[in-house]
DNA sequence: CTGAAAGCGCTTACAG
DNA sequence: CTGAAAGCGCTTACAG
């Protein structure tokens, strides 16, 4: 039914392996035959299948790429920036939405190792990082997303989350706030960890006098939902007692300002927000959201190289730990506080 | 390196064949070889090679899903229907972001053909139906999404455009509306195409001394910088010939908005917008918006399960057409016009 | 219920 | 430069 190397050679009057070379190694074919094996592929429309290329070579070219929510604009930007580099290089990528679960992390991490993929890049839930380290040693390649790659032998790819968490209270302090809330998720998620060790030597290194206070919520889910809900509760109970929010993401600073809205309270005028991850909508937010940037599609695309990379010559291959840095992004959500 | 159906068979001192019975046909296998041999695959950390089971079975258990853009939040939606489907049913997805363009798009196609994908979710670009067609010929199960499967041998999902088309029409009717302004992408997209006939049946449908005029500018991305860009020379040119917008999708919607409130005019005091998709953004939008609401995540949930059906058991398929109803949003970017 | 053997479609040394 | 042959790791009739 779909037609093999064996429908080729025969129409072409030569052996498999002559086809193959055609296929895998063109410079050793003489041109005569090259060109004649080559019009017969074109004619019978021949794809070499490629499961029988992975059992005999080992090479699957396919790459999973673990997210905990694709419909966070973060890891869709990053997807493309993976998809692109991927197919540049003759690559294809398994999309694994985990929901944040480890249950469905793992479950995912055993279909990919059944399909032999070359490499997974993952951002990994919470907990898990025994199985992970199995994957490492099955030879699959390994880039760990937007979070480090503690004792593991692994790449890695991340925006300076300290930076960002510093860019976001510099900015607020030199507005003049100095009562900063924190709406953020659990801090032993890697990143909220890091940005809030940022905004503390921040908060450090301006004399004592002039100090900010940091007061921190935590929410389970960010976003734009729970945000709102939890901030809502917050603010029903003890007041307005802070004049700025740094927000987990854009997300949870979009559910922040719709609950101040229905609080009747205005933004930036009564209370300054600011986001983090600059997403597409933070321009054409309510308020047009100050975020922090990180450069999303670039991580995908480095990831995905640095992975390829480590597939195609592992032994050449060195890990790394690649670290872009992000940006501030002013718009209107921020503003000097009221006197 | 990694353990094969070999290394366990030794170990549990029992054939070949008997492990991959043990794994596939578990019920004809006696209870106390079953448990011993299960025991040795948990303890070998055993996962089947999906290439050699391929090669062998003809069956992959992989999905292609090619969408035109993965960072439009109705196909994120959509993904995560058809991952969450993929997954219950033992499948995975390799995902195929074409960006608008038929060449990756059939670049993607080749390589999807040699990865022998069993089943492909499609929402093709504007003019590939050839190469489509070429595949449903290969055994390769095949599902429209969001296109209609015009000619083909193939399932299809869709939601009523038509409908949605109507249901946006008529509401700006009803709020007293008779000056329309369409913003939306070439009419040769179905979906355009099939929503302007629902809104001119829906004129129609109408008494002549009351119907509408529906004016039409046209882009080419529908993406909220190029609709903010175009809006903006329409009106700078033409003035404010008409009274409320229909638009592409959200994203056109927020554009509009945007370049609105450049030209310092309020939405929806003096021009009234409707969006379409209602995106999750769409209630925290600059204007919360009203939309044509689409089921994103049934949609990909439910074309997911056909073509895993078709896949499963070809013979007892028959193709079908689903198609769901869209849902009218009302928000605050549409009221009545000023008099 | 279990084992021995063929074969899926390629790639890769190895002769020639 | 080209061909013949082995083998990648499974599944699947077929004996027994």
């Amino acid at each position: 039914m779909s037609v093999s190397i064996k429908d080729v050679a025969a129409k072409a009057g030569v052996s498999l392996g002559t086809v193959s070379n055609v296929c895998n190694k063109p410079e050793m074919v003489a041109p005569a035959t090259l060109k004649k094996v080559q019009k017969v592929i074109a004619e019978l429309g021949f794809v070499p299948n490629a499961s029988a290329r992975t059992l005999r070579a080992g090479k699957t070219r396919v790459l999973g790429l673990v997210v905990p929510d694709i419909s966070n604009p973060f890891f869709t930007d990053l997807s493309k920036g993976v998809s692109d580099a991927a197919l540049a290089a003759g690559y294809v990528v398994i999309l694994c939405n985990t929901d944040e679960s480890s249950e469905k992390e793992d479950q995912y991490l055993d279909v990919l190792a059944g399909q032999k993929v070359q490499g997974i890049l993952i951002t990994p839930a919470r907990d898990s990082q025994k199985k992970i380290a199995e994957l490492a040693n099955r030879g699959i390649g390994l880039t760990l997303v937007d979070r480090p790659a503690i004792g593991l032998e692994a790449c890695s790819v991340a925006v300076d989350d300290a930076q960002g968490g510093a860019l976001a209270l510099n900015h607020l302090w030199e507005l003049g706030h100095r009562k900063i809330l924190l709406l953020t998720g659990a801090d032993n998620i890697p990143q909220v960890g890091e940005r809030e060790r940022g905004m503390l030597s921040a908060i450090n290194a301006v004399k004592k006098s002039e100090r900010p206070t940091l007061h921190k919520i935590r929410i389970d889910q960010m976003s734009t939902a729970s945000a709102a809900d939890r901030l809502k509760a917050y603010v029903e109970e003890k007041g307005l007692d802070f004049t700025a929010i740094i927000c987990g993401n854009d997300l949870v600073a979009l559910g922040a300002i719709r609950s101040l809205r229905d609080l009747n309270y205005e933004v930036p005028h009564d209370v300054s927000v600011i986001g983090y991850d600059d997403i597409d909508f933070a321009a054409s937010a309510t308020v047009p959201l100050t975020s922090i940037a990180q450069p999303k599609y670039q991580l995908g695309f480095a990831a995905a190289q640095l992975v390829i990379e480590e597939c195609e010559s592992p032994d050449k291959h060195t890990h790394q730990r690649v670290q872009f840095q992000p940006k501030l992004i002013v718009r209107n959500s921020t503003s000097a506080p009221i006197k």
